[in-house]
DNA sequence: GTCCCCGCTACACAGCTGTGTAGTAATCTG
DNA sequence: CAGATTACTACACAGCTGTGTAGCGGGGAC
């Protein structure tokens, strides 16, 4: 199961089975849970639908199967950058991209649309997060709340890659597209962007909120002049 | 039918037709634009399906009508907090956040499901944070992809507010939980979390990515050992 | 050989989808 | 008042959805 010494390379993946899986975390990644039909996944697969109820029960089960298969391959992946120490292995690195790109982008988007198990990894995301910040002593008065919008902001950039890749010019996806995006995230984390002076002034802002002036809650600001509320015609 | 709690908003001087608006606004932008379904959408607003039709022609134009609406909005309500300068003017930053909270969501939601409309407002942000990250000298190499990406991830938070309400206990679109990851952006934007020194290290990682060591593209690393490959019983 | 399991296909079924049509009640216009 | 336009509902329809069932062909076990 993990970490098989011998014989666990096999290149059999051509299995009709991975084939269908695949083809299914390609099609829930670029169109949603929902709006990918079991009928499109088996044709990208090319095979009939049955089948893919043959090897997988229901939608769900294929999905929580996504689940199980994105994550583990992900970590591997991980396991492989990080306690391995091949992110300087540029070969490894270039030949691993396409495939981390895919899952990830399965696994974000799996987690959007509700999935338990992904669900599940982001809070282990946020926990890795907050541990690294507090080993890196950064001091915050909520530190787990600056794991998760640090964890929810990376997700966005795999989540917006139709879009970024129209702002951008190029498809996010390539490896210029990432390499571009890449150079965007170091940009981010790489300086700040308000001064201590201004962060203090808004985390002052932030605390204030927490005791509303009035139970303006209620009171909703979208119910006034409105421009497109009276237009009678409807087609 | 009605699923309001307690006369929680929306009295009946809300035109039919702006309510039908403000419910596919809310399921969209919950659901999707693909799973929410025009009948629900009706359900929600307490009118029958056929009057949705009668009022916007089709879903696309429904879809639409909210695009157009919603965008009116935010621009109006940013007109007031800048231009207008009532950021500071707590009571108004107050009843104005549940709505722009909506408005927000059902915007990204438009935006990663494809919407024209929706897509040319995040172009325009985009080119809101370039010229703002150039008006504070900021030396990037790339200032687009810095503000396209900065863009992306502020929309993940918006994307993910779900696992966000999950992972801080506290559901986010409530004020208490709107202020915790408030706290945590201006964590992210106040403070730099990697070294000039790491920053250009990455850089130059990736440049080299631009010229890839082999075509390693083609040759893709996810083929070997899957394990979840051989199973043979599927229920 | 025969048997039988397994990968695989074809087809049927109920439910839901967006859309279309017919008709009724309410409101405005003259 | 009548006449017309609008707001709104009920219902029908074709298409697609996930799911269920029956059956076919081939390869290994006996």
């Amino acid at each position: 199961m993990a970490l098989d010494p011998a014989g666990d390379r096999a290149p059999e993946d051509l299995t009709t089975r991975a084939r269908i899986r695949d083809a299914a975390i390609r099609l829930f990644a670029e169109r949603g849970i929902g709006p990918a039909t079991i009928r499109d996944i088996a044709k990208a697969a090319g095979v009939s639908s049955g089948l893919v109820r043959h090897h997988f029960g229901s939608k769900e089960a294929l999905r929580d199967a996504c689940d199980a298969y994105a994550m583990d391959r992900m970590n591997r992946l991980w396991e492989q950058m990080f306690a391995e120490g091949r992110l300087a292995d540029q070969a490894f690195m270039g030949s691993v991209h396409p495939t981390a790109m895919r899952l990830q982008n399965y696994l974000v988007r799996s987690m959007m649309d509700g999935s338990d198990a992904a669900s599940s990894m982001f809070e282990s995301m946020v926990e890795v997060g907050e541990q690294f910040l507090a080993a890196q002593k950064v001091e915050s008065a909520d530190l787990r709340a600056y794991s998760a919008v640090l964890c929810a902001m990376q997700m966005g950039v795999f989540l917006m890659h139709d879009q970024l890749s129209r702002v951008l010019g190029v498809d996010v996806r390539t490896r210029a597209g990432y390499a571009r995006t890449s150079s965007g995230f170091v940009d981010v984390f790489s300086r700040p962007l308000i001064t201590p002076e201004q962060a203090a002034q808004l985390h002052a802002a932030v605390d204030r909120m927490h005791v509303p002036p009035s139970d303006s809650d209620a009171q909703d600001v979208a119910t006034e002049g409105a421009v497109h509320d009276d237009r009678r015609d409807s087609r």
